[in-house]
DNA sequence: ACAAAAGTGTTCGAACTACACCCATGG
DNA sequence: CCATGGGTGTAGTTCGAACACTTTTGT
């Protein structure tokens, strides 16, 4: 194997969505002191590890994620660079580093990559490492500066879902519209009206109706969508749209 | 001084417009054999170098450009990180390596920063590196990955335009309204028409008009306008917006 | 039968498009 | 006086916002 580049690590920010409430993937970061059994740290951080020497960015950050979690053959986007001198500050940040990077003292930069993915269809598989998700609006607290890199990514993937239709490779293959109108709602923080909801989806020709139905509801069954990557990058066009 | 990191650098990509295109600055690279006195490399790159190991990374790409160009205090946005493991791999780059990264053999990941500005208000200091303005319709031929990098930038400056109202700190001071539209025009690659454009621009709170017309010009004088990021700030609100 | 979500149309106002003529200035 | 860009209004259309009732299904 070849040798990890120590001052380069890639932090993955994995959205989860359940079709009530968005989530993200933590890893437990704990450390105990092996005379005293004393719990010197005891937090959460996002998914994250150094690259290898001979890899490349993308697949680093896929690895590290399938390594962690479990979680395969999921679409990363790259969007941040966080790499301030003092980005890791504080005593628990400096302590853990001394136990894990030991030959290393100066700055890490770390690249941000993150995801939307449904984490009802998700196993987690358990490495050596406590991963779980927790609802983006109750989350505890987070070691280094992932408080700030996960603000950062939450920002990237609102601006994404704005102003690039939907995210394609953030949805789940099949899905309603009113599933489609919890997602963005709950991402976007805001409410909209169902019968407009709908009427504006249905004019996108690159959301096609299936031949299929919801199952397993307690109610009348909605019909399900899915998208077509094909028709979008047909009718993609310009657009001009400086409004505010 | 301290010691730079030598795996990681920051290109800026720099583009002017002069209110007639769209250009971009660049800086030779040019290598001659000691002996044979053979020009070994010469081409273009971007505005790049590496960081110190205690300088956080806007400052060090503020550095960089202020080093190389004289250029300083302009609004510099990172945008990508580029690191493939085989991002340098033609023999031109390979050669230059050897001679200015020596005791370095591993892959460099470059963090991409870019900027507009008004290019015919900038006086580019000649520091020891030939530095130059080129349209971007017609590029020289470019050293490293830089042709991506330049295009990635071109691409998220466009976004930034279309979506973000107007880059704000991408414009000059005072403008006029078609100097403006020129500026969209130009980098959207679309045409307005001049009284939409108008009408549109007008509307927006946070473009100011000021007492002040233009002058040393061979016409009627334009009223020129400037922005205004508090009442920017102060009127932006969400949007729905996945429009397509 | 009832609870829960699916499905459906119309009206109103705002915003966008297309389009042509007169004005001020410098040379 | 002419060349160059500055400045302006209107009509038609499209798009988005607001709004309530009926249908289907499982329990």
């Amino acid at each position: 194997m070849s040798k990890i580049i120590p001052n380069i690590s890639i932090d993955c920010v994995i959205f989860g969505f359940d079709f009530k409430q968005l989530n993200v993937l933590l890893v437990e970061r704990k450390l105990i002191d092996k005379d005293s059994k004393q719990v010197l740290i005891d937090d959460w951080t996002l998914v994250g590890y150094h690259i290898y020497e001979d890899e490349d960015m993308d697949t680093a950050a896929a690895r590290i994620l399938r390594k962690i979690s479990g979680i395969e053959d999921i679409y990363l986007e790259q969007f941040y660079t966080f790499g301030d001198e003092n980005r890791i500050k504080n005593e628990k940040d400096k302590l853990w580093h001394k136990h894990h990077n030991k030959h290393f003292k100066s700055r890490v930069v770390t690249v941000g990559y993150y995801s939307l993915i449904d984490n009802t269809k998700v196993k987690l598989s358990l490495s050596d490492r406590n991963v779980k998700w927790f609802a983006i609006d109750d989350l505890p607290e987070l070691g280094f500066d992932h408080k700030k890199i996960l603000d950062k990514a939450l920002d990237s993937l609102r601006d994404k879902l704005r102003n690039q239709p939907i995210g394609f490779e953030l949805l789940p293959e099949k899905f309603t519209i009113s599933q489609m109108q919890r997602l963005y709602e709950e991402i976007l923080g805001t409410r909209f009206d169902r019968r407009n909801f709908r009427k504006k989806v249905l004019q996108m020709k690159y959301i096609i109706p299936l031949d299929e139905k919801q199952t397993g509801v307690k109610h009348k069954a909605a019909q399900l969508f899915a998208f077509s990557r094909e028709v979008y990058e047909k009718t993609k066009t310009e657009r001009f749209d400086f409004t505010i």
